[in-house]
RNA sequence: GGGGUGUUAGCUCAGUCGGUAGAGCAGUUGACUUUUAAUCAAUUGGUCGAGAGUUCGAAUCUCUCACACCCCA
């Protein structure tokens, strides 16, 4: 809190959009502060509403009048109705719901005028004995209520809630008042990340935490957010990815490491796209890219059960079969099974390739080699067809800089991409650990780059270095949290599996 | 960057051919002691996203802008 904020509680700034039902309940808190603490914090709740509905749900109304239950419980007025001398009202806590009965013979007739002025989406604590109504609902008869927290603003509508998607993102909160849905997505991430977390502690990897801010950024290839660092005066960028220090780590001798945590790409934004998303990466010395694709089907199938009890995966219609064993295919090969049109003459030599790319619309820029031809064909003319979980493999060298040559043909790369839902959602290889080949990669990026290639990679001569002591054999790979918890919610959007995506200012 | 759609009461949405701005919910008042989106009666609430233009007259037609969503690059 400001400390030269001379507001005084009651005399807030006036919000711009006050309306006359804010400023009757502005009036409502003000008899409130009148009468006493307003804002009363006391309260103790012990039980949760899901639980109880849970306990309960098997015993009838007569059972109740035999055992007296008694509850404390709290939460948010989402219901209520008034019928004279006795309401029902409906409260929601971070569980679920709960209904609650209040007579004005339990309560008194000075309380029970004064909740009768209550508002939905008021926070309030109950106490009383469980019942179970006539229609076998289950029920708290409250002998004591009181309003802990005073709403003063309407909520959206109680049947049809908050539709507006742009008011859903900018008021995230008020979404989760308003949907189950909504909360329920972000209950499924927790535990999507929980398994993960767990996936990969109960293999032996070591969580570790890497430089958000790097002065190299590294690691892949997109734009970075620049921002600068005061005291030691030099440029510094949020990081695109990991990678390089988790590599850095296995030359240290940490064998199994994972990260999960947050990366910055300065690019658009799209229903695919948000500026910063949440990745995993892990590395495991002494284990191939062939290790990693087997370790990754066994992470999904065991995330599908455990979050939707099921390895049949419905997402927008479709339904992904995660329990079959992923499709292996290279990417040459998965251009030509997908496109009959196109022969493998087409796709072997540049001059082919150039012509059959600018006959799809592509812009084949003049640096380009075959090996990022081939992957902008691939990217028009198959990604979107890949809707099973499959690993395409035999990745170029050309757009590989960081992954280990094949050892039968340098063109390509020990290098997988997982797509699912026509997606990609994981990108793993067998590290480049030769220190002096990975030199040269560098240096063909910052060629790149200075030929004009934005998102090339900048040279990094300390990783070169740490190269230079050694890493053993290793494979790597990360996977996008946040396409993933989309595919698992059946969420169309990012934006409806990151908490407060980024969207312009109001 | 290009195209499409949208923006009307706190919320969900109507609004015909350009002719005084509508409903439901919420709110307010009254009735009602087992309701279930409670019900019944009455009632308050509007810079029609912003600006300009056409017109006797614009929520409605035209243009510009803002924001959002979808598709494409």
């Amino acid at each position: 809190m400001s400390q030269d904020n001379q507001n005084q509680p009651g005399q807030a700034v006036e919000p711009q959009d006050e309306n006359q039902l804010i400023a009757l309940r502005r009036e409502k808190l003000g008899e409130m502060r009148a009468a006493g603490n307003a804002f009363p914090n006391e309260f103790k709740r012990e039980q949760y509403a899901a639980d109880l509905q849970k306990q309960y749900v098997d015993q009838d109304k007569p059972w109740f009048d035999d055992n007296e239950v008694r509850v404390s419980v709290a939460g948010r007025i989402m219901l209520k109705r008034v019928m004279g001398k006795a309401s029902f009202i409906t409260i929601s806590d971070t569980s679920g719901r709960l209904q609650i009965y209040a007579q004005i013979k339990l309560l008194g007739d000075e309380l029970y005028e004064s909740f009768k002025t209550w508002d939905s989406g008021d926070i309030v604590g109950v106490e009383g004995l469980l019942f179970k109504t006539q229609k076998g609902e289950l029920t708290v008869k409250a002998d004591k209520l009181q309003l802990l927290t005073k709403s003063l603003r309407p909520l959206p509508e109680k049947f049809h809630g908050l539709s507006d998607q742009e008011q859903r993102y900018r008021q995230r909160y008020l979404d989760l008042i308003m949907s189950e849905e909504t909360r329920d997505t972000f209950k499924m991430r927790s535990k999507i990340v929980s398994y993960i977390r767990r996936f990969f502690e109960g293999r032996d990897f070591m969580e570790v935490e890497t430089p958000m801010l790097q002065v190299i950024p590294g690691g892949a290839t997109a734009r970075p957010f620049e921002t600068h660092h005061n005291a030691l005066d030099i440029d510094m960028y949020l990081r695109i990815a990991p990678e390089l220090y988790l590599k850095r780590l296995v030359v240290g001798g940490f064998d199994k490491v994972f990260e999960i945590n947050r990366n910055f790409r300065n690019e658009g934004l799209s229903t695919r796209h948000n500026p910063e998303f949440t990745m995993i990466e892990f590395y495991q010395a002494y284990a191939t890219f062939h290790d990693l694709m087997d370790i990754t089907e066994e992470l999904f199938r065991g995330l599908a059960l455990e979050v939707l009890g099921s390895t049949e995966v419905p997402y927008q219609g479709e339904v992904f079969d995660f329990a079959k064993t992923f499709e292996r295919i290279s990417v040459t090969d998965s251009i030509l099974k997908h496109n009959p049109d196109i022969t493998a003459d087409d796709i072997s030599s540049l001059e082919a390739a150039t012509a059959l790319a600018e006959k799809l619309g592509i812009h084949v820029e003049g640096y380009w080699g075959l090996g990022k031809i081939q992957m902008e064909i691939f990217d028009v003319t198959v990604e979107k067809k890949l809707l099973n979980p499959t690993f395409i493999t035999e990745y170029p060298a050309e757009v590989s800089p960081l992954a280990r040559r094949n050892d039968d043909n340098d063109f390509i790369t020990d290098r997988f991409e997982l797509f699912i839902g026509g997606r990609e959602i994981g990108n793993g290889f067998s590290e480049l650990n030769d220190a002096e080949d990975q030199a040269e990669r560098f240096q063909k990026q910052v060629a790149e780059k200075d030929a004009g290639d934005a998102e090339a990679m900048h040279y990094d001569a300390d990783y070169i270095r740490a190269l230079e002591y050694g890493m053993p054999p290793t494979a790597g790979e990360g996977i996008g949290i946040d396409r993933l918890v989309m595919l698992l919610t059946d969420s169309p959007s990012i934006r409806d599996v990151i908490l407060f995506p980024h969207m312009r200012p109001e």
